[in-house]
DNA sequence: CTGTTAGCGCTTTCAT
DNA sequence: ATGAAAGCGCTAACAG
């Protein structure tokens, strides 16, 4: 592996006039400047990173801590990251905890002693521990997606309970009363959130609170699944499901064609989280929409900010809005009120594909 | 920042001491690994993994870089990648080209300055110039999902001709001739074994060969959907189409939709790649599932073990069995003798959903 | 404009 | 069982 000393000596300089040319940082002249690429390039110099890290103390990499990589809401955010960090010259290692907070803290501990320079972090089952240790450790890192109680941390992420409550506002609109909702874990936020915004429609119309029906489970399909033969099997059946994401709302819908349940004739559904454009054909679910590749960009630049010192002092707190699309998974309680049915099973067809 | 220094001085010993109690290597006594440990637990120190994987040459790091982390075949993949890899105490770092030459270049530069152990490589457009590249600067690199010709290296994937060839045979066994394939860029192998695989089936059925329709494009959506509109609107109208990657059937049922065309009893369809079980509710689509989580674990295992010296000599080329999947959208090409239509465009519905 | 010196924090090597 | 010395490859700081 040649080095430093190697391209110096073949260049006839110093070390330190390599670095400078390799940096573009102090004067070089002209000539100096060829001969050294023309070493460099004769010996297919590749700078060590790690001597040069260890050195300037920056690593000019920041880490993106997601619960889950499968889901397109993750993914989406990842590339809003990445596409902001690559373009000031940041690299992006993105970890991957499965909403384990043992994963989590393995992958915290390793970014903590690589040295990245700052931590984007989806909180794991919404603890709070990880963070509190970047922090001590003096990692500037910033909350996403969910809110940490009593942590005082950047945050960036879309309002939930905002967006639960236009979702369920819809749904009383159109004359639903009983309504369900099936959420996930009961310590994380957008779960919790989600459920606020569901109770503060449903009191609307329904003050004194005897519509609410309220599961928690997880954020996956066996859950949604779970959820929904519960309430399919409960004293009064719901006319319509909030389901606090697609995972969810994806058991719910097989659950639903189990038992012979149309949608929407039979029952109406309202999903937290779209799709990315493209993954859907002819998009059949009403769903409340989150700015994800946003809060990817927004979260990276606050955090490039912060390391380049230009952020403003206290932790800021960047809530995006989420949008109600209004598509064709709802219509109003009664059968005989519902449209013509023909194509809407065959709309909510409009799913996902792979390549390889 | 506390060092190691720190945490000796406070433990009264010297930092060799500290290093071996970190690393558990070499000989402590009991009562100095106490001293030392309360120390460390008393300061928070963490290595700086920089300084340690700098003076010891390993960084316990593996790189996996694939064209599109939006894929559910390449995070199945990576989830395969990391648990190896974690279990035997490597770190992933994930990155994603986009299927572009020039991040690709620029990812491996960075990998290489990083000094990362080894690499796991889904070359971007099918270029070989990183592989050697990597290789030149003596890094471990294994090919993973295609074949680079001329290029000596380990290798793991699926086989994409057989894969294909039963999916074509599948067909022309229901009775189709016309069949038209959908296929990805013309320099990558997963795109022209596909090819190739389709031909071999046809020519049994239809020797002469006037019965191939071969368009090649992109493996996305937006180039599915083309190519099938092109394909709708040529002379001869294929009774079935082969999708060589599900983006790509996934333009293309949206091209049927649009057209008025209904799966399988106007046109048959089968794909090349599934979805994970629990992203499909009653699975419509007849495919080809490709061993993904496999993959990932046999090349990671591939590869510690070079790293380890444990692996044979020359380059392993690891091919695994694609499976045909057979399930409704491929029905024999008359119309009259097509199954009941009611519930196949549903059941198309059984995609995919997310999470927050 | 270029070079010298020092040292980032750790582990390898050798000594005791 | 522990320590001292050296140095991984680079850049900050200063000198000239």
């Amino acid at each position: 592996m040649t080095t430093l000393s190697d391209v110096a000596r073949r260049a006839g300089v110093s070390t330190m006039t390599v670095s400078r040319v390799i940096n573009e940082s102090g004067y070089t002249s002209r000539e100096t400047r060829a001969r050294v690429n023309d070493a460099i390039a004769a010996t297919g110099y590749m700078p060590n990173g790690l001597a040069r890290q260890l050195r300037s103390r920056r690593t000019k990499t920041i880490a993106l801590v997601v619960t889950d990589i499968r889901n397109p809401f993750f993914t989406t955010i990842a590339s809003g990251v990445e596409d902001t960090a690559r373009a000031r010259g940041y690299a992006v290692m993105l970890c991957n905890t499965y909403e384990s907070e043992v994963e989590e803290a393995e992958y915290v501990r390793v970014l903590i002693e690589r040295r990245v320079d700052g931590v984007l972090l989806v909180p794991a089952c919404g603890a709070s521990k990880s963070v509190r240790l970047l922090q001590e450790h003096g990692m500037p890192t910033i909350v996403l997606d969910r809110h940490l109680r009593g942590v005082e941390a950047d945050e960036v992420r879309a309002d939930s309970q905002a967006g639960a409550y236009s979702a369920v506002h819809h749904l009383t609109d159109l004359g639903h009363r009983r309504i369900a909702v099936l959420t996930g874990p009961e310590g994380v936020s957008t779960s919790t959130d989600r459920v606020a915004g569901y109770r503060e429609a449903l009191r609307e119309a329904c003050p004194n609170g005897e519509c609410e029906q309220i599961l928690s489970g997880e954020f996956n399909e066996a859950s949604g699944y779970s959820m929904t033969r519960e309430v399919l099997g409960s004293e009064r059946r719901p006319t319509a499901i909030f389901a606090a994401n697609n995972f969810i709302a994806f058991g719910a819908t097989r659950a639903l064609r189990e038992a012979g349940l149309r949608i929407p004739e039979d029952m109406s559904m309202v999903v937290f989280d779209d799709l990315p454009p493209g993954w859907v054909m002819d998009p059949f679910l009403t769903v409340v929409s989150q700015p994800a590749y946003e809060i990817g960009t927004q979260a990276a630049e606050l955090l490039l900010k912060r390391l380049a010192g230009e952020a403003p002092e206290g932790p800021r707190s960047i809530v995006l809005p989420s949008e109600l699309v209004i598509r064709r998974s709802t219509a109003p309680p009664r059968p005989g009120l519902a449209p013509a049915s023909q194509t809407n099973r065959a709309t909510l067809s409009d799913q996902m594909e792979t390549r390889s």
